[in-house]
DNA sequence: TAACTTACTGACCGGTCAGTCAGTAAGAGA
DNA sequence: TCTCTTACTGACTGACCGGTCAGTAAGTTA
């Protein structure tokens, strides 16, 4: 086999562990902008700054590759987002504003926003993946939105509103978001900031859960 | 060539003038269910129940099809909502809650549903098309719900919210609920009704922008 | 019922890409 | 500096699928 790389594009380095992460992360951007089935192994490779075959290497097949990609991607997430929703000593609304903008800081504002639209999009071709998404991460994040509704509730703060509806509305907008931002961002001149327009969310959901008069 | 079909499948059938629509309808499933890339074209004649060739007889490519079946589903919906946005006539609160609901019963409960879905997972593929999307359908909507909103505080109903925002957090919660529960339908079993998550959604967001004391 | 038109069919072609593996060279050890 | 191990490369293969078109038969006209 002949050497090739007659302007000799880059030199050659031997890195075994740091590979697997860069080429998950490479490959989560790539799958992030075209999709799973749209996405060639060898624009992978090449965004990692590797050849296909070392990618090969390091994970068994393309969905392999997707799979740890995105689990690599969110776990950190998960965990952080379960610790905070363990903090039941302040106010309810002050919980639901850090919670959403924790969200958007760790997920939203980083390469992870990439994840949610992913899975959408891949659910029909993913069930199995979709699945764990669902069980490991929404329904715990959800969870814990409904554990600091109830205790708003508890308190006075919030009207009795059933709180594992509310707890979907709060994140909702949160949600929204990051889909439209990731999807839509290029031609959507009117899209807002995401600081300003977490604010205005967390403020009209906080004003629509408040009981109208204070409690006496 | 030889004449197949040993068991006779089907009776074939001449229908020159049902064809086109049976055909983008079918198209309409198949990619919402697997994305654009991932959808064979021997998928959707088989769910339109005819053969490849016929596919190519209405539409010249896989992407025409794509196009042709996301605007004939989309363009009676958003003339739809267009016509409901010019009644300026009653309190913006029942605007808005027939707004809600009125997408819902004309978009997220049927098969159009899909197409938010679609947009979003192939808005990297389809840059023009999404970008008709926003224009022609998001960007009146919102503009319609902005409306609305500014309606609401000039009455003295709303508080003097940014109308921009407002207008993205409404949607949030229906836009959300009909990417949920096509992606996550088949295990998210707590996936609640649509009417009651929605009416939950319309009281919170219409308490959230509700002024306080009653104008007096 | 024969002759004709055309909606419809499905085998085939060519391009694309996931996955393979013989070959190459970076770096370690002596 | 030479030898050895193995991380890495990229040309290649086989499967798959978008798109084509020669052929078939449903329906129509006379």
């Amino acid at each position: 086999m002949k050497a090739c790389c007659p302007i000799q594009k880059f030199i050659r380095r031997r890195r075994k562990e740091a590979r697997p992460g860069e080429i998950a992360a490479a490959a989560l951007d790539v799958f992030a902008e075209k999709g799973f089935a749209a996405t060639r192994l060898e624009d992978i490779a090449a965004h990692a700054g590797v050849s296909k075959g070392t990618v090969y290497l390091y994970f068994d097949s393309k969905e392999a590759l997707f799979k740890a990609a995105v689990e690599a991607a969110m776990m950190p997430a998960v965990e952080a987002a379960e610790a905070l929703a363990g903090d039941t000593s302040r106010p309810a609304a002050d919980l639901l504003r850090e919670f959403v903008f924790g969200w958007w800081q760790m997920v939203g504002s980083t390469a992870l926003g990439a994840v949610p639209k992913l899975l959408v999009a891949e659910s029909g071709n993913f069930p199995e993946l979709s699945r764990w998404f669902h069980d490991s991460l929404i329904s715990r994040a959800h969870r814990a939105m409904i554990r600091i509704i109830e205790q708003g509730i508890a308190a006075g703060d919030f009207r009795p509103v059933p709180a594992a509806l509310a707890a979907r509305i709060v994140f909702a907008p949160m949600f929204s978001f990051i889909i439209w931002r990731r999807s839509f961002a290029g031609f959507m001149c009117d899209l807002p900031e995401a600081e300003e327009f977490l604010n205005q969310a967390v403020d009209i959901l906080t004003h629509g859960l408040a009981l109208r008069e204070p409690k006496p």
